[in-house]
DNA sequence: TAATAAAAAGACATCAATGTCTTTAATGGG
DNA sequence: CCCATTAAAGACATTGATGTCTTTTTATTA
């Protein structure tokens, strides 16, 4: 409900790069699926798109992986959403009705916009940095556990 | 995103059965999947675990079809979401973690509550006679517009 | 009782999301 | 330059949601 898997392992995944790799170090697909407990070639793909994205960056060859770049912490969790749902999930009305909208509302309209907005509002406020800053011991074992 | 498609398809059934069977007349499955727009097989199957639930009543044979009973207005959305989305769509974490709860939250675990706890009031005090309510003579045609 | 009309049941098809594996390209280290 | 390591790309498999068709069951009605 809500969301896919998808986006769950995508931000799993950034959040567990962006915390991983302030030093500078990389870290590889085989380590960020491990730990986190994701399909690996799964993430795979998710991660490349991620990345061309422009929200991590990547690099090939040993000692190769994935890092943070000087635009992940403050990338929007709406734009993970976005790559991971598609642009016009928001948009759906929830009895599959193609054209309700304010001035011809289905049952429901009013009360899924306001419910729908919350969560753009959310979505658009938090970043990466943001969820980031909690900064518990635990955290990255927060995204683990599964 | 949100809610499948069986979903507002079965909410906009039991609308167009309710408003529609209030004489005591009978509309069929051919009626209804023609005046909402969709597909015919599928509605039926859906139609057939509503009226299992008791939420809507039907009856076979020459002159029969499904109509309202005594349960339908009264019936709680959350049942319909419940019967079509299953029961524990509420309760997944939006990182797919399955150990998350409010003493092992993840980044997003409150903020999400807030969410769900939204949606599962809405549809917890909204009743199909609810939508009915609001009775604009347009209202069947609200529902098939798409 | 026979014919017919309707839901119910079940088989099958399609499609998108998810998951797995193999091959290719890039790159750092020897 | 060669090798090992890693991401990237692409082929394929699985699964669940959605959609279609056929057969069966039930009930009305002539």
């Amino acid at each position: 409900m809500i969301f896919s898997k998808s986006f769950g392992y995508a931000l799993r995944g950034v959040l567990y790069v962006a915390r991983e790799t302030r030093s500078g170090k990389k870290v590889s697909l085989d380590e960020i699926a491990g730990h986190l407990r994701i399909p690996r070639y799964f993430l795979a793909k998710i991660l490349v798109r991620v990345a061309k994205a422009g929200i991590i960056d990547s690099s090939k060859g040993p000692s190769g992986g994935f890092f943070v770049n000087n635009k992940t912490l403050g990338t929007q969790l709406l734009t993970i959403v976005l790559l991971t749902e598609g642009t016009d999930q928001f948009k759906l009305c929830v009895l599959q009705l193609r054209k309700c909208n304010a001035r011809k509302p289905c049952p429901l309209h009013h009360q899924m916009e306001k419910v729908k907005n919350q969560l753009l509002e959310l979505f658009s406020v938090t970043t990466i940095g943001d969820l980031l800053k909690r900064d518990d011991p635990d955290f990255i074992n927060s995204l683990a556990i599964n």
